[in-house]
DNA sequence: GCGATCACGT
DNA sequence: ACGTGATCGCA
């Protein structure tokens, strides 16, 4: 029961065949549980009541070491723990068989375990002085627009405060209101960008925002987690998303600013040891891909073929214009379509993101679906199974059920279908990249490359790796994660290196 | 301790 | 669509 821990004690001799999750089996049971303990599982699988080990130390700042237990309480708990387990597990594996589940159990999900293991035992250096001065720099330009801000306010405030910034921007300086939230003015990014034009204080508090975020989340909060030796070890979760994706925390390394040159350059502060070198494989538009796989949908599968700019070539379909035709904003507007396809669209989404009418978000929409036209039937047939069977499914036989399909509620229902659409994409993405890693763990040992497998961010994989084995490297992890699976087209990966995660981009 | 808001990623 | 984390302000 959650023997990724343990896996850091018994590392050199625990063997891939010989260990088993309980954890691991109920999250692919049922993946949308919020926590899995053995206490709660006794009830839902073998309708058992027990006290949990809660119940036993305590909770919050009172918890007992469990040294200091009643000793025949705790003798009581762990003999029941331990039957208990060996039911469970009984139960577990016939559901895990019968659901069509064994390959995804213990050829991938079993093995990753200790892949996991290894990449949090491992860790990743991590530049402190450079952090540091980084973060001196943000700190003396926020002190400056910090008293500009309140200059323009005409008194000081807690600028980090969205009720009494709201009080300034909408009250004080009477700016007009764009979008109300549930307790009072919306003050985020998308109504600041709208007010840009009408005060001069708005452009400061969007930079306020943004240098704020990037000390208090990406320095201040990473230098308190840096180990004596130097290295941050983030946790990587696997029994936490609904759709089968591992997230990562304390800190999460799976949100590292890229897309402004400053926040990208948190990542010049991660850096392998001396002599090693990142090498880092991503997948190119594994989602969109998988979808076109799904979907069988020739006109995706064929432009995947060819290995056209996607975003290009829908623009120039939906449109209806030659691909050397296509402007840079309809080439956005097709992206945005691209993406809204894949979270499972509405047109109201699409009009939000893309600032337009909700009529015209229904036209691009019902163009696109025109164009792809059997990713239009995938739609409606998978939100028909859902329906129909109460769950959806990906290319591994992961699954989750789907209540809200049922609901008598619209919006819940909308969201239920789009959840019927993205799940079998961003699920079977996260099964292609799992296959990738554990077979990467098993090639780079059998093969005594020195590289070790150290980050995941969803569609891509950093491996830390000596500078002689640079090349095998790349050429190993070109080709596992481009073979993972077989599809109908074929998935691109690329390639990179460099000394910090910065550079291996 | 917890919900709400905001901001970062894929 | 899926996450994590910082902060505020109230209980």
């Amino acid at each position: 029961y959650d023997i990724k821990s343990d896996l850091y004690y018994l590392f050199e001799d625990v063997n891939f065949k010989n260990y088993e999750d309980l954890t691991i089996a109920e999250y692919l049971i049922d993946p949308s549980r919020s926590k899995y303990e053995i206490d709660k599982s006794a009830k839902i699988y073998l309708n058992r009541n027990l006290h949990s080990l809660e119940d036993l130390v305590g909770k919050g700042k009172k918890t007992l070491s469990l040294s200091d237990v009643d000793k025949e309480k705790l003798g009581s708990y762990i003999s029941m723990y331990l039957s208990l387990t060996e039911d469970l597990r009984e139960k577990l594996l016939s559901y895990i068989d019968e659901r069509d589940m064994k390959e995804l159990y213990y050829d991938i999900e079993l093995p990753l375990v200790k892949v996991l293991a290894s990449m949090e035992r491992e860790g990743i250096y991590v530049n402190k002085d450079y952090l540091i001065e980084l973060g001196e720099e943000f700190q003396k330009e926020l002190d400056e627009l910090e008293k500009e801000i309140y200059s323009y306010a005409g008194y000081e405030f807690n600028i980090n405060s969205t009720k009494q910034l709201g009080e300034v921007l909408f009250e004080k300086l009477n700016l007009p209101v764009i979008k109300k939230t549930k307790t009072g003015y919306s003050t985020n990014a998308e109504v600041l960008h709208k007010l840009k034009g009408s005060h001069e204080i708005i452009e400061a508090i969007l930079r306020y925002r943004t240098l704020k975020k990037l000390t208090t989340t990406y320095i201040d909060g990473f230098i308190t987690l840096i180990s004596e030796e130097g290295k941050i070890h983030s946790l990587f979760n696997q029994n936490i998303t609904a759709t089968g994706r591992i997230s990562s925390q304390d800190p999460n390394l799976q949100n590292i600013p890229i897309k402004t040159e400053e926040g990208r350059k948190i990542r010049k502060a991660f850096i392998p040891p001396e002599n090693y070198s990142f090498v880092g494989g991503d997948y190119s538009q594994v989602e969109l891909r998988v979808l076109a796989h799904l979907s069988g949908d020739e006109v995706m599968i064929e432009a995947f073929k060819e290995d056209a700019d996607i975003h290009t070539k829908t623009a120039s379909e939906v449109f209806h214009v030659d691909f050397e035709d296509v402007t840079p904003l309809q080439r956005s507007n097709a992206k945005a379509v691209n993406f809204g396809i894949v979270y499972g669209i509405s047109d109201y989404g699409l009009s939000q993101d893309l600032d337009i009418s909700r009529k015209e978000a229904k036209e691009y929409i019902d163009n696109y679906l025109d164009t792809y036209k059997e990713i239009k039937t995938y739609m409606a047939d998978i939100v028909e199974t859902g329906k129909k069977q109460g769950y959806v499914e990906t290319i591994m036989h992961r699954r989750r059920y789907i209540p809200e399909l049922e609901s008598k509620n619209r919006n819940i229902r909308g969201f239920g279908e789009r959840v019927a659409l993205n799940t079998p994409i961003q699920g079977s993405a996260a099964d292609i990249i799992k296959i990738a890693m554990v077979e990467i763990y098993q090639e780079l040992q059998e093969k005594q490359l020195r590289g070790k497998l150290i980050l995941q961010v969803h569609d891509e994989l950093i491996i830390q790796v000596e500078d002689g084995d640079i090349d095998e490297v790349k050429e190993l992890l070109s080709n596992v994660m481009s073979h993972a699976v077989e599809l109908d087209l074929p998935l691109k990966v690329d390639i990179n290196s460099g000394k910090t995660w910065y550079d291996a981009k």
